[in-house]
DNA sequence: GCCAACGTTGGC
DNA sequence: GCCAACGTTGGC
């Protein structure tokens, strides 16, 4: 059991998107170190923060759970699609997409100002690595966090 | 919308 | 396999 941080831009999968849904595939992630992580190291059973990135207020919203474990993103062979990748085929897929889980919105968003500004929290990936969109947290952070968020269920 | 940081590409 | 050029991300 491991505890992820995967980050999406609300005005394009939110997490009220995926409360609708309540399961999706977390397809589209085309950066080699993420995909190394859901390919290699994400798990069924999992539990995932979902972080809001390139908003008003940059956050840790709520939580998901692993409910697939990696198997190829369809949408690279897709030309319709915008993570169409022309490189990949049926035979070769390059990228990999797991299926999460809604669980629970937080009562209290993690801002990530707060983030920086929580000792607890000041080594996270989120602070120090932005830019990668399949983040770890180690057991400590993540028992710091859901006492903070408060999630419902 | 700017721009710093970082990832990817491709010529050599 | 290096590295310059280019593209993307994402906080501000």
């Amino acid at each position: 059991m491991a505890y992820w941080l995967f980050k999406t831009e609300p005005d394009t999968y939110s997490i009220d998107d995926l409360q609708r849904e309540q399961r999706c595939g977390w397809e589209g992630i085309r950066n080699y170190q993420a995909r190394n992580r859901l390919r290699d190291s994400v798990q069924q059973g999992d539990t995932v923060f979902i972080y809001h990135s390139s908003c008003k207020v940059p956050a840790i919203v709520g939580l998901a759970e692993v409910v697939r474990s990696a198997y190829p993103d369809p949408t690279q062979f897709d030309p319709q699609s915008p993570w169409f990748d022309p490189r990949a085929s049926q035979d070769a897929p390059r990228w990999v997409r797991v299926d999460v889980a809604y669980r629970g919105h937080a009562e209290h968003p993690l801002t990530l100002k707060a983030v920086k500004q929580t000792p607890q929290l000041a080594h996270l990936e989120l602070v120090n690595r932005g830019r990668l969109s399949i983040q770890e947290v180690d057991v400590a952070a993540a028992g710091y966090m859901l006492s903070r968020l408060n999630v419902l269920t």
